[in-house]
DNA sequence: CAAAAACTGTTCCACATGGAGCAATTCCGT
DNA sequence: ACGGAATTGCTCCATGTGGAACAGTTTTTG
């Protein structure tokens, strides 16, 4: 009796599963993260962020990732403390404030990123290059069209 | 600025479009859930795998669902509290417990269930019939193959 | 047969996370 | 230009969750 045969038997065949995959692959990795990297997930999210485009301010974070201003908040300060991340006033907006990486920020990036990085190649390799081609284009067609289902 | 445009932008093309769509479907349904309904997640799960397979014990929901022992723990005595689970002492072993759904707790998961096949009919709605089916076995072999990439 | 080891379920404790409210600043309507 | 509304970021608070230790029971080992 393993999960997988009562995801099997749910009337969810899509769903279940997606979250069944994201419970093993994503959890473990994020648990170690925390223990090895002491980053924790909000903190993470915030790297991701910057490391796509710079210079974001809290609000752009909470807007793109759709989390609570206040988690933001605590990662950006933990992440401040650490001197991955260096905040400034924003000139033009005296509310707002303006996050760029520091050196260690991105070095810090570059040190976790390879540890998912090599659990989604695991994951591919239990598919033919076809199967994941097909695969990325079905999920992607449902991420762009996250405005029609989410809840 | 979108999530999605990050999401596809990062060195993990299938890993992080899963985890986006799990995190679009399945949290603002549990939110609701929680608040609707007034069970935490662990009283689901363990709902779920009851109605699937009726007189587990704990450790059993322990071992098919990979949580730690308090969490179902708590989660059970919740639903003993609702009157959803009837737990009794295994005659072969003292040192377990016998659980049970009661029609109560049959009638929540017949009520809660549904939420959530909705939300994975608008999913699928977004896709033809043979790509559901296409996605549905591809999600279907990663879900098996769990022994060889999970972390 | 006795003692150590393993197992099951619970409780205690630390803490990460989300909601509500707050101060400071900017925007908008009149 | 002025006063109310909206926005931004932060702090307090309640709580859900996981790790570690614990008591009771069973199994294994010498």
């Amino acid at each position: 009796m393993k999960l997988i045969d009562i995801v099997g038997g749910t009337p969810l065949p899509l769903a279940y599963r997606i979250a069944f995959i994201t419970n093993f692959y994503r959890e473990p990795l994020l648990r170690r993260m925390e223990r090895e990297f002491g980053l924790m997930r909000p903190e993470w999210t915030i790297l991701i962020c910057l490391n796509f485009r710079d210079a974001l301010n809290p609000r752009d974070i909470c807007e793109i990732t759709e989390q609570p201003r206040n988690t933001i908040s605590r990662g950006v300060a933990a992440l401040v403390r650490k001197g991955l991340v260096e905040q400034a006033s924003d000139p033009e907006d005296a509310r707002r404030v303006v996050l760029r990486l520091t050196d260690a920020g991105r070095a810090m990036y570059d040190a976790v990123m390879p540890m998912f990085v090599e659990g989604e190649a695991r994951l591919a390799a239990t598919l033919t290059e076809a199967e994941r081609r097909t695969l990325q284009e079905l999920l992607d067609k449902l991420c762009r069209n996250v405005g029609h289902w989410r809840s």
